[in-house]
RNA sequence: GGGCCCGUAGCUCAGCCAGGCAGAGCAGCGGGCUUUUAACCCGUGGGUCCCGGGUUCAAAUCCCGGCGGGCCCGCCA
C-alpha cells in the first residue's frame, strides 16, 4: 500500500516531456528564437557546454561581423609552435624581439589576469604561450571585441611578436587575432581527459586530441610504414594492392567478413590476407613485392585482436625463410630506430625493448622443452594431449602440431620479452609453408614475438603445386572432421604454382601489434584511430539550433 | 561461453558497509587582478543518485530483476 503510494508520487514528480516537443517549429522559432532557444537547450543534457553562452557568443560576434563561420575561410600561417619554442630558446626572460610571425592552432588554456591574457595553443606540432597584454590590445578594437569572446577550446589563428616572459617562456605576444572556429562543446582539456573507456572509443578525436601516448602512436604508425617502405624500396621492392573482395578468402586460417557485389550477384569474402595474390605476383615475374594491407577477420575482438587490422606483407623470390627473418629484423628495428633515434626502446613498465640485431632465434620444440624440463619432439599426438591436459591446455586437435603450439603458447611464450624468432613450426599447421629441409615434420616457418605478443609471421613458401593441392585437400577434411578454420581449396592458386614460383621467402607483420608493443599501449585499439562502438543516441547541439541554418544560406 | 567490478552534477569522484535534508573538486556563470603555466581570490546556478519492482515510517544506501560499461579466463594476428 505505502510501496504503491510512494511509487505512483514519483512517477507523478518526474515527468519530462520528450525533447522534440520543445523544439519550437521552425517558423516560430525564427521571431522567438532568444525564448525558444534557451528553453530547448537547457533541456539538452549534451556534454556540459553550454550551448547558451556559446549561442550568445556567436550572436555578438555575428554583430561585430566576426562570425567566424561567415568570415574565416583560410588564415595565413608561419610558424609552427614547437619551432618557435625551439628557435627562441635562448631569449632571456622578459626580453622581446621585433619578430613577426604567424601561428594558428586550439586554445587549451586561457588566463586571464584583468590586464594581461595567457593562452596556451595547440597546433599539431605542440604547444606555444600567447601574451594578450592591455596595451597592445588598446591599438586593435577588433583584438579588444574578439578578446571578450574567447573561450579554452576555440581555434584561433594570431599574429604577433616573439617574446620571452618574465617567467622565461617563449611566446607570441599578440597583436592580432583571428577566431576561426568556435567549440560548442567542452573540452576535457587535462591530459588523459578522456577517461571514460567507452568514450575514448566513441569519441576517439578527443582522445587522439587529449591523449599524447595515443596520438604518438597513430603519428607513429605513419612514420613505422614510411621507414619501412623507405627499406623495400631501396631493395627494389615493389608496392601493390590485392583484392579486399574475393571470392575464394585464403592466405591464412581465420573466418572470413561475407558480403556481396551486387552487380554479379555473387557471394564474395572480404580478404584475410594478401598472401595468395602476392604470390601469383611473384609467379607473373614481380620478384620483390608487397603490401600494406588492411585485412579483415571476422573474429572476436580483445587486446590483441581487433575485426580490421593492417599488415606489412614482403615476398621475396630466391630467398628463403631465414633470409626473411633478416629482412624482419632490418624493417624492424629500422623502424624503431627512425621512430626513437635508437635501437632500444625505454617502455613506460620500466623495461627495455633492445632491437639490436641479430636477435635471438629459437626453435618451437627446443623453447617447450626448455620450459618444460621434458623432451616432447618424439611424443606421438597421444603423448602430446595427455601432457597438454595435464597442464589445462584443451587437446582435442586431431593435429599434433596444434597442440604443440598451444603448449608453446601456454609456457613459453610469456617469456619472450626481446624480440626473437620461433623456428621450425609443426608442418600440420602450415598448409602455405614449405616442409624443412631437415625434417618434414616440420615447416620452415617463424613467428617472431616481442613483449610477450605475436608480431609477425613467415616462411619459406610452399612453391611445389602438387603439396600444396594435398595440403588443401587435408585443410578440406579438417574442416569437415573439426569445424575449424582451415584453409580452403584455392585451385586457381595451385594453377598459378603449376606455372612455376621461384623459391620464395615471405614474411607478414602486424602493424597495429608492433605499435602496440612499441608505445606500450593496452589495447589495439589504442593504436587504431577509429573502432565500431556499439549503438549510440548521439544528442547535438546543432539540432536544436536547426532554424540557425538559415542565417548561413 | 564462465568469473569479478562499476553506474551519483557537464567531467572526476565521495557518500552505500552501519537507511534519516544530495556532497566535494574541476568546468560554467558574475566580479577582481599587467607575468601566469590545469593561474589565483570572492560570489553563484547546476541532480531521473542507470531503469523497474520489493522491504521500511523513511532507500543513492538493503533485497530482487533488468539495462549499460569495464576487466580477467577459454579460440583467432
Amino acid at each position: 500500500m505505502y510501496a504503491l503510494l510512494a511509487s505512483s508520487n514519483r512517477r507523478v514528480s518526474s515527468p519530462r516531456e520528450p525533447m522534440h516537443i520543445l523544439l519550437p517549429p521552425f517558423r516560430r522559432a525564427r521571431r522567438l528564437y532568444c525564448f525558444h532557444i534557451s528553453l530547448s537547450i537547457a533541456q539538452l543534457s549534451v556534454s556540459s557546454l553550454n550551448p547558451e553562452e556559446t549561442l550568445r557568443k556567436l550572436q555578438e560576434l555575428a554583430k561585430e561581423g566576426l562570425d567566424p563561420y561567415v568570415v574565416a575561410y583560410r588564415f595565413e600561417v608561419t610558424a609552427r609552435a614547437e619551432e618557435l619554442r625551439k628557435k627562441y630558446s635562448l631569449l632571456q626572460p622578459g626580453e622581446e624581439t621585433g619578430d613577426r610571425v604567424s601561428v594558428a592552432g586550439r586554445l587549451w588554456h586561457v588566463r586571464r589576469h584583468g590586464g594581461i591574457t595567457f593562452m596556451d595553443l595547440r597546433d599539431e606540432s605542440g604547444r606555444i604561450q600567447l601574451v594578450v597584454r592591455k596595451d597592445v590590445v588598446a591599438t586593435n578594437p577588433r583584438l579588444e571585441k574578439v578578446l571578450q569572446f574567447l573561450d579554452k577550446g576555440d581555434i584561433v589563428g594570431v599574429r604577433g611578436r616573439v617574446i620571452k616572459t618574465k617567467a622565461g617562456e617563449v611566446s607570441v605576444l599578440v597583436e592580432d587575432l583571428e577566431l576561426l572556429a568556435i567549440s560548442w562543446r567542452p573540452i576535457p582539456f587535462h591530459e588523459f581527459g578522456v577517461k571514460d573507456p567507452e568514450q575514448r572509443y566513441r569519441e576517439r578525436y578527443l582522445d587522439i586530441m587529449l591523449n599524447s601516448k595515443v596520438r604518438s602512436a597513430i603519428v607513429g604508425l605513419y612514420q613505422v610504414e614510411r621507414e619501412m617502405r623507405r627499406v623495400l624500396d631501396e631493395k627494389g621492392f615493389v608496392e601493390v594492392h590485392t583484392p579486399k573482395l574475393q571470392a575464394i578468402y585464403g592466405g591464412a586460417l581465420a573466418k572470413p567478413f561475407v558480403t556481396k557485389i551486387n552487380a554479379l550477384d555473387r557471394t564474395v569474402y572480404l580478404s584475410i590476407a594478401p598472401e595468395t595474390y602476392l604470390k601469383r605476383l611473384v609467379v607473373a615475374g614481380l620478384h620483390r613485392v608487397y603490401e600494406i594491407a588492411v585485412s579483415f577477420r571476422n573474429e572476436d575482438i580483445d587486446a590483441t585482436h581487433y575485426p580490421e587490422f593492417v599488415q606489412l606483407e614482403a615476398y621475396m623470390a630466391f630467398a628463403d625463410w631465414n633470409d626473411m627473418m633478416s629482412l624482419g629484423e632490418e624493417l624492424i628495428s629500422e623502424a624503431v630506430k627512425a621512430l626513437y633515434g635508437s635501437y632500444k626502446v625505454e617502455r613506460e613498465d620500466g623495461t627495455t625493448l633492445d632491437f639490436s640485431r641479430p636477435w635471438q632465434r629459437v626453435n618451437m620444440v627446443e623453447a617447450v622443452e626448455e620450459a618444460l624440463k621434458v623432451r616432447v619432439r618424439d611424443m606421438s599426438r597421444e603423448e602430446l594431449a595427455e601432457l597438454a591436459e595435464s597442464l589445462g591446455v584443451e587437446a582435442r586437435d586431431p593435429r599434433a602440431g596444434k597442440i604443440m603450439e598451444k603448449l608453446f603458447e601456454k609456457v613459453a611464450m610469456p617469456r619472450l620479452k626481446n624480440p626473437t624468432f620461433v623456428t621450425l613450426f609443426p608442418r600440420d599447421i602450415s598448409p602455405l609453408a614449405r616442409p624443412s629441409r631437415e625434417d618434414p615434420r616440420y615447416a620452415e616457418r617463424f613467428e617472431l614475438y616481442i613483449a610477450g605478443l605475436e608480431i609477425a609471421n613467415g616462411y619459406s613458401e610452399l612453391n611445389n603445386p602438387v603439396l600444396q593441392y594435398h595440403f588443401f585437400k587435408e585443410e578440406e577434411e579438417l574442416r569437415r572432421a573439426l569445424e575449424a578454420e582451415s584453409h580452403p581449396m584455392d585451385r586457381d592458386y595451385v594453377r598459378a604454382l603449376e606455372y612455376g614460383l621461384p623459391p620464395t621467402g615471405g614474411i607478414g607483420i602486424g602493424l597495429y601489434r608492433l605499435m602496440m608493443v612499441l608505445s606500450g599501449l593496452p589495447s589495439i585499439k589504442d593504436v587504431i584511430p577509429f573502432t565500431i562502438t556499439s549503438p549510440e543516441n548521439v544528442e547535438l547541439v546543432s539540432e536544436s539550433l536547426e532554424w540557425l541554418a538559415r542565417r548561413y544560406l
